[in-house]
RNA sequence: CGCGGGGUGGAGCAGUCCGGUAGCUCGUUGGGCUCAUAACCCAAAGGUCGCGGGUUCAAAUCCCGCCCCCGCAACCA
């Protein structure tokens, strides 16, 4: 069976996710999920990145050992990430011992490869800030945060060749210009490979949180390089080959636009540097904006996933997500904007859909439709369109209209129905052979959409296809389930599965504020 | 000369790479239907595609110049 390895970044834990954060499982976990429907063995990877120095001094200024406080906020992450049905096969921490394994195996591969190199690295530090800070951030000599002069430090630090990579990053970026995503990323990274790349730092000394470096055990290994290898650890790396082998290369790695660069340059370059294949493509996502702002806890523009999740339950927030935010492009979060999706979506077309033809079919054929006689009609071949386009689209990773195919989908199937007026033809026994058409039709194009829509919203679409009548349990559906199917079936009345949410604002603030 | 993103009907956004009737959602107006969660369907109104040049038979889309808005310290994706 063919083998799909996709990563999201792994995650600071000196806060809690924000809705930023969640932004970015749940795309990862659609596009895990659709390569599930499509018949991968999937390996989805999710983690936390432990040893950062913020990470340190924030279990140290709550009075708690960090490794404590990072065992309590990998609690804390993995109740949010099930919370929204985050599918993950794997999570790791950088704490962990096959993590460390595998960091010391690589580095010292890398050194083995002759790409490390004894240095000092200079310049003003900000004592309040702990950073080097270079002197083009400096305010009149000033830290501009803390406005206190920086100290000249020289410490004793170990780099990395990168520069010597730049060559083969570049034929690399041209022989796979499928390698990172959208193109506006790969623009900037090339820019910058153009640029030329200088040696960085990878260790940092006088410090214990962190892996201690193979060569040199009074330094750590730097928080950036400890944390891409997540990616190789997770699979076994150094540890177990068996596993890496059946892994190994990634073919995917979902991150945010911000850290390109690292998975871009510095990541390949360490790759290279200890002999490993690349991964095969890195995404770049852009930001989810809290009402129009950049999320920010001094702004008090952030948002807890679990609070948004709470609205409508996890699904709706998922397909809000997914749907309304060109993947790759920045979007926005406004509970206004999701509430309008919620009741367009789900209450108006799929939810009401659902139970308008659950409601006839029990009404005109007590809930049991045959395979039709004739047929069928013209909605397979809409619905063939749309599984095309939404199978390209999804691949393209253009998850968005992935989505938008799925929805045309609930969108003809509503047209149809106007037009064919089932209540009509129930009313005429002689046209008992349309009606059975039909509405078999209706709750087949449904059943269909509800396929394309499992990898967006897992439990809402399971649920429809229970109530249009799929026999397979969703956990055994794939993608070829989305072909036309003319089989009898059992439908379900139940209960709405979104009710509508009435205007909760008086008419007093609508349209405050215009003129 | 810092870097990057953006300016498209009332609102929010696609489309721009690969020029050729400007598309979607919401809202508004009118009509239809009654199976359904006051849901659904049809139709209409509404746009100098930031501004000015240029290339072209043809520019939202390509080229040049300009204006305006937003990010680029930190928590943080």
């Amino acid at each position: 069976m063919a083998r799909y390895f996709l990563t999201t970044a792994i995650d600071y834990v000196n806060s809690r996710p924000h809705l930023g954060t969640a932004y970015e499982k749940v795309t990862a976990d659609v596009i895990a999920r659709y390569k599930r429907l499509c018949g991968f063995e999937t390996h989805f990877l999710m983690g936390n990145d432990e040893h950062s120095q913020n990470v340190y001094r924030r279990a140290r200024e709550l009075g708690e050992e960090p490794l404590a406080y990072c065992d309590r906020m990998a609690q804390e992450f993995r109740e949010v990430w099930a919370r929204l049905e985050i599918s993950f096969d794997d999570f790791i921490r950088t704490t962990e011992p096959r993590h460390r394994t595998a960091v010391t195996a690589m580095i010292g591969r890398m050194d083995g490869a002759g790409d490390l190199y004894e240095g000092y690295y200079e310049g003003p530090y900000c004592v309040s800030c702990e950073a080097f800070k270079p002197e083009k951030d400096l305010v009149d000599g000033l830290c501009p945060i803390h406005h206190s002069k920086p100290e000249w430090i020289r410490e004793k630090n170990h780099f990395f060749r990168l520069s010597r990579y730049q060559e083969r990053l570049r034929r690399h970026f041209d022989e796979h210009p499928e390698f990172l995503q959208p193109e506006i990323r790969r623009n900037e990274i090339l820019r910058l490979l153009d640029g030329g790349l200088e040696d960085i730092s990878i260790s940092r000394a006088g410090q214990h949180w962190g892996i201690p470096l193979p060569h040199d055990p009074s330094s750590v290994v730097y928080v950036w390089a400890d944390a891409l290898i997540n990616y190789a650890s997770a699979v076994g790396y150094g540890s177990d080959e068996g596993l890496f082998r059946t892994w190994w290369p990634a073919n995917l790695h979902v991150i945010g636009k911000d850290i390109t660069r690292f998975h871009c340059v510095i990541w390949p370059a360490m790759l290279m540097s200890a002999g490993l294949a690349l991964p095969v493509q890195v995404f770049g996502h852009g930001w989810v904006h809290f009402k129009g702002q950049k999320m920010s806890k001094s702004l008090g523009t952030v948002l807890e996933p679990l609070e948004a999740a709470d609205r409508f339950g996890p699904d709706p927030l998922r397909l809000y997500l997914v749907k309304e935010i060109p993947y790759g492009n920045d979007g926005d979060f406004s509970w206004e904007r999701f509430e309008e999706r919620y009741n367009v979506d789900l209450a108006n077309n799929l939810g009401n859909l659902v139970n308008r033809v659950a409601v006839m079919v029990e009404k005109y054929r007590g809930g049991q439709l045959a395979a039709p006689a004739s047929g069928p009609g013209r909605l397979a071949r809409i619905a063939g369109e749309g599984v095309g386009a939404y199978a390209a689209a999804m691949d393209a990773f253009a998850l968005h209209e992935g989505a938008a195919a799925a929805f045309r989908l609930i969108d003809a199937a509503n047209e149809y129905i106007a037009d064919a007026q089932p209540w009509t033809l129930a009313k005429d026994a002689a046209r008992s052979a349309e009606l059975d058409l039909a509405l078999h039709d209706v709750a087949e194009i449904i059943r269909i959409a509800a396929v394309l829509l499992l990898p967006i919203m897992p439990a809402s679409a399971a649920e429809v296809l229970r109530r249009v009548g799929e026999p397979k349990s969703a956990g055994r559906i794939r993608i070829d389930d989305a072909a036309w199917r003319n089989a009898a079936r059992t439908v379900i009345k139940g209960d709405p599965l979104w009710p509508r949410l009435e205007a909760a604002r008086p008419p007093s603030t609508q349209g405050a504020g215009e003129s």
